[in-house]
DNA sequence: GTCTATACGCAGATAGAC
DNA sequence: GTCTATCTGCGTATAGAC
C-alpha cells in the first residue's frame, strides 16, 4: 500500500506535481471561489494540459476534494497544537482565538473552508466542529467547578457561527481587526457560559 | 413608466408568469442550491420552454437576482414590521428573535439567503445588515443610559454570524430548537453589550 | 508524463414560425 | 406568449501518439 510511489523519490515523499496541482487549486478557490476551480483553469495555472491534470487525479472533483482535505488537515493540525498544551479550563478561549488566528495567518485557506459548507455537501463536517467545541466547553466548565451537560450544543452553534462571521468580515474587509473581535468573542463566551454568573441570570 | 403592463390586468398587478418563474426558482435554490437554478431546470419546473423563460426575463442571472430580491424584500418587510413597534432599548433582542423566527417560518427562503453571500457577490449587502444591527445596538445602549459609539461593529459582526450559525444549524438539522437558541443569543447580547456589567469587566 | 485531438453533455441565448 | 430549431461556449473526460 505504501510502496506505490514514483521512482527516485524516497518513500513517503510527496509527488511534486500533485502538490503543485493542489496548490494552484487552492489559489483558484481562494481568489475566485469553488466555481472557478475548473479543469481548464487548473491546467492553465499549472502550465499543463487538461489531460495531464487528469493523469494525476482521476477527476476534477477528486482534485478539489484533495485540496480541501489538505487545507482542512493543516487547520486541524494547527488547532490541535494550540489546544493540547492549554489547560482544559482555557481551551474554549484558545479555540476561538486560534481559529480566528489561523484564518488571519492563512488567508489562502479562508475562502476554501468558508465556502466548503455550501459547495461540498458533507453535513458531517460542520457537525464535527460543533461537537468538538461543545465538548471543550463542557470540559472547561468541569475544570471550573461548574455543572456540566447542558445546552452546550446551542452555545457551540452560536460560537461557531460567530467565528465564521468574524472570518467572513475579514474576507470582506481585510482591515477588520479580527484579533480584537476574537478577544471580544472570547470574553463574551467567558461571561455567558464559562462563568457562574450565567447561572444566576437564568 | 408604470403603464407598461400587459392588457387586461389592473395597473400594478403582478405578471403571473413572472411570479411563477420566481417561485420555481426559489424552490430550486431552496432544494438544491444556486447551482441548480439553471435555465433548463427552471423551464422544466415551470412547464415552459427555455425560450419562453427568457421571454419574461432577459437572462437567467436576472431571474435569479429577481428571485433573491423578492425573498430579501419579504424578510426586510417582516423584520421592519417587527422592529417598528418595539422600544429602541429592546430592538436588538427583537432583531435576533425576529430574524431567526423568519427563517423558521420561511424555510424555502433560508437557503437562498444563506448562500447568497457566496453566489451573489454583493459585499454591500451583508455590510448593510451589520451596520443596521450596529445602529440598533447603539440606540439601545442610548435608550438604556449607557455610553454610545464604541466597538459596536464587532458586536454586530459577532451577533450576525451567530444568527447565521443558528440558521445554518436549522438547515442541517430541522429538529434544532432555533427559538431557544435565539433566546440564548439574545440573553448573551443583553449580558455582554446591553448591560452595565460589560463596563465593569473591561 | 505529457501532449493533441476528439467526443459528449449542458448551460445560456437567439432566430423565427405560430 | 409560446414553441422548435439552432448556435456557441465551456466543462469533463477519453483515446492514443510521443
Amino acid at each position: 500500500m505504501s510502496s506505490r510511489r514514483g521512482p527516485g523519490r524516497p518513500a513517503g515523499a510527496p509527488a511534486p506535481r500533485r502538490e503543485q496541482l493542489i496548490d494552484v487549486t487552492i489559489d483558484l478557490v481562494s481568489d475566485q471561489g469553488y466555481a472557478a476551480a475548473t479543469l481548464g483553469r487548473i491546467a492553465a495555472a499549472a502550465g499543463l494540459s487538461k489531460a495531464s491534470v487528469l493523469h494525476h487525479y482521476p477527476s476534477v472533483v477528486e482534485l478539489v476534494g484533495a485540496a480541501y482535505q489538505h487545507v482542512l488537515a493543516s487547520m486541524v493540525s494547527v488547532l490541535t497544537a494550540a489546544l493540547e498544551p492549554a489547560a482544559p479550563a482555557d481551551r474554549p478561549l484558545v479555540y476561538v482565538t486560534a481559529t480566528v488566528g489561523y484564518f488571519r495567518d492563512h488567508p489562502r485557506h479562508t475562502r476554501m473552508i468558508s465556502e466548503a459548507l455550501v459547495h461540498l455537501e458533507e453535513p458531517g463536517d460542520s457537525r464535527g466542529r460543533q461537537e468538538a467545541l461543545a465538548e471543550l466547553l463542557d470540559e472547561a466548565r468541569a475544570a471550573r467547578g461548574l455543572p456540566t451537560g447542558q445546552d452546550l450544543r446551542t452555545a457551540a452553534v452560536i460560537t461557531g457561527g460567530a467565528i465564521d462571521g468574524i472570518v467572513r468580515e475579514q474576507l470582506a474587509d481585510p482591515t477588520f481587526d479580527t484579533s480584537a473581535a476574537a478577544a471580544d468573542l472570547a470574553a463574551a463566551l467567558e461571561m455567558t457560559v464559562l462563568s457562574p454568573l450565567e447561572q444566576a441570570l437564568r
